[in-house]
Order: structure tokens, then C-alpha cells, then sequence
DNA sequence: GTTGACTCTGGACCCCACTCCAAGGTTTAT
DNA sequence: ATAAACCTTGGAGTGGGGTCCAGAGTCAAC
């Protein structure tokens, strides 16, 4: 019934990761495998395999390996927490999320203002509104935060 | 009429980095200052504030040194690119941040529904929802994509 | 004219997150 | 029984993004 345990050249193919990744998550806490064959071989298990996911997804969003150490031993520490604590920890990422988001949409507007100033044709861009934001005045505020001029000639 | 330039150490200070920090963008292309002094003092002007203030927001959004660079390139690149050129690079870093949002809506959503599935109160966490998502089948798909059991004793 | 705060350069060093060996042991396929 | 493919450990190297420091010049104030 129970599926068969992976070699770590077979969960580094499903989860995309090298075979280094994998051993270099062990070597720091992140990740180790639900068994060992007689050989030495790690062996790995389904949860092992949602496990590095959790670890790449989290990864891909900015957190660091640390942070995610910290996601990751909530699970482990169990009964030495309460849920307050564990809780307190979640929203924690959870604002520092809420602010990232924040920040990249202030980003996005601006690059949006920017694109939709220019008028993307191929001439020259002598006169190019994006540049012109750019080198301006406010192109640091927030990046470009500014108006950009009238365009159109 | 024209404000007086500032040392490095100013800058520094107004900026919120430190001076190796300015010295190491220089050496990176990022920034130079706009002048120097007999003595060979770096000199800043206001334009320097704003560049380095948009550094800064651009690196603190997930920006690398290298991308900021390259946008900062389009000013000084201007007549050899059209706005065809220019535009588009704009676009694709839209495309990168809308991506980002993305993703961190995706994770934001899965921590927000820990976070409510969790009583935190202060007694010790081993019923707790979270680990008990976290430590489950689907904790990876998306930091923990699935539906949290049922709560509230 | 000396003290103290500031700046210069160059180079060493650090943390992070990998990535790439080298030298060897194991498994599988023929 | 031997080769190819896979695994082991340990350790060195890489690239990004800084930080620290030594030795020396500069500037303002007293
Ligand atoms: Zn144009
Ligand atoms: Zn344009
Ligand atoms: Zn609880
Ligand atoms: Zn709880």
C-alpha cells in the first residue's frame, strides 16, 4: 500500500531541483529524508516531496531559507508552542507579505504611467517620455512618481 | 541659487545607507557622484538623492542591482534606442512585478487562511490548525493550498 | 599647529544560496 | 564480471550584495 520511497535523483527530477539543493536543504535543517536504504541511500516520501515544494514556493515569493526554517519548525515544535504563538508568527509573515504586495503595486504603477506615456514607435528616442521621466526631477521618488509631461507632440 | 552639493557622508545620512554602500554602487556603474572636489571628495546634488532613493525602492521591491541598472541605463542610452526599445524593457519589468503580486496574492491567501483557521489562544499548539496544515498532505502545493479542517472544537 | 571629524583608495572579508568537483561505494543491465 | 548510471561525503568555488579596515590626505575649530 505504501508508495515506494524516492532516491534523490528522482525527487530532484519531480520537485526540479538539483541533487546539491536537496543535500545542501539538509545540511541546513530544511529538509531530510524519511529514511536511509542500507547503502546510505536517502530516501525520500511523498511528504518529503510536498516538503521541498513548500520550500521552493516559499522561496519564489522572497521569503529566505531562514524564514522558511522558521515556517517549517512550527511544525516540529508542536507542543512546546501555543497557538498564539504560532499564530503570531503566521500573521507576522503574513503583514510582511501584505507590505511586499504594497510596494510592488506602487512599482506598477509607476512603470505602468511610464509605459503608457511612451509612444513605442521606432524612431529615435531622443525624445522619449519614459526617459524623460527617468532623468527628471522626481525619478527616484517612487520610481518616477511624478506625472510625466504631455505627450503627443 | 543652485543648492549646495553634498559629501558623501550627507548623502549617506539623508539617503539611509552607508557610505561604503554609495562607494560600492559607484564601483557597480550605478551611481557617480556629480562632481568632486579639489581635494577629490565625492559631490553630490539632488539629482544624486533621487537616483539613489529610487535605487533603494527599486532593490527593496526585488529589483537585482543589475535590472536597476539597466533601467537606469535607458537614460543616458537614449538616441541609440527608439521607443520601441525603451518601452519594452518597461514592459517586461510590468510583466515581472505583475507576476510577483501574483504570487504573493496566491501566498498571502494561503497564510491568511491559516491564520483564521487558528484559535490562538495560549494553550499548548498540538491541536493547532496550522501545524496540523503545515505538517499535512497538500503543505506544499502553495504554502499549504488546501482547506484547513474543521475548526472550533 | 594640533586634534578630531571626515574623506580617499584598495583589498580583505562576510553571508547567502548554491554549484561543482574528487574519490569512492552501490545498483542494474547485459 | 564489467560498464554505466547512480549514490555517498567533504570541500572548494561562485556570484550577489555588501561591510570592514588600514594607511593616508583634508578640513574646521580651538
Ligand atoms: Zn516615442
Ligand atoms: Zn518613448
Ligand atoms: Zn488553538
Ligand atoms: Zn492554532
Amino acid at each position: 500500500m505504501k508508495r515506494p520511497l524516492l532516491k534523490i535523483g528522482e525527487l530532484a527530477n519531480l520537485a526540479n531541483v538539483s541533487q546539491d539543493t536537496l543535500r545542501f536543504y539538509e545540511k541546513h535543517g530544511l529538509m531530510r529524508p524519511s529514511a536511509r536504504s542500507e547503502a546510505g541511500y536517502r530516501l525520500y516520501s511523498a511528504q518529503d516531496l510536498q516538503r521541498i515544494r513548500f520550500i521552493l514556493s516559499a522561496k519564489e515569493v522572497g521569503f529566505t531559507l531562514k524564514e522558511i526554517e522558521e515556517l517549517l519548525a512550527l511544525e516540529v515544535t508542536r507542543d512546546e508552542k501555543s497557538c498564539q504563538d504560532v499564530k503570531s508568527l503566521v500573521d507576522e509573515k503574513l503583514a510582511t507579505v501584505t507590505q511586499r504586495i504594497h510596494e510592488l503595486q506602487r512599482i506598477k504603477k509607476s512603470l505602468q504611467s511610464l509605459s503608457d506615456a511612451c509612444c513605442g514607435g521606432d524612431e529615435p528616442a531622443t525624445h522619449c517620455t519614459i526617459l524623460e521621466a527617468l532623468s527628471d526631477h522626481d525619478a527616484g521618488s517612487s520610481l518616477v512618481g511624478g506625472k510625466h509631461h504631455d505627450l503627443i507632440k
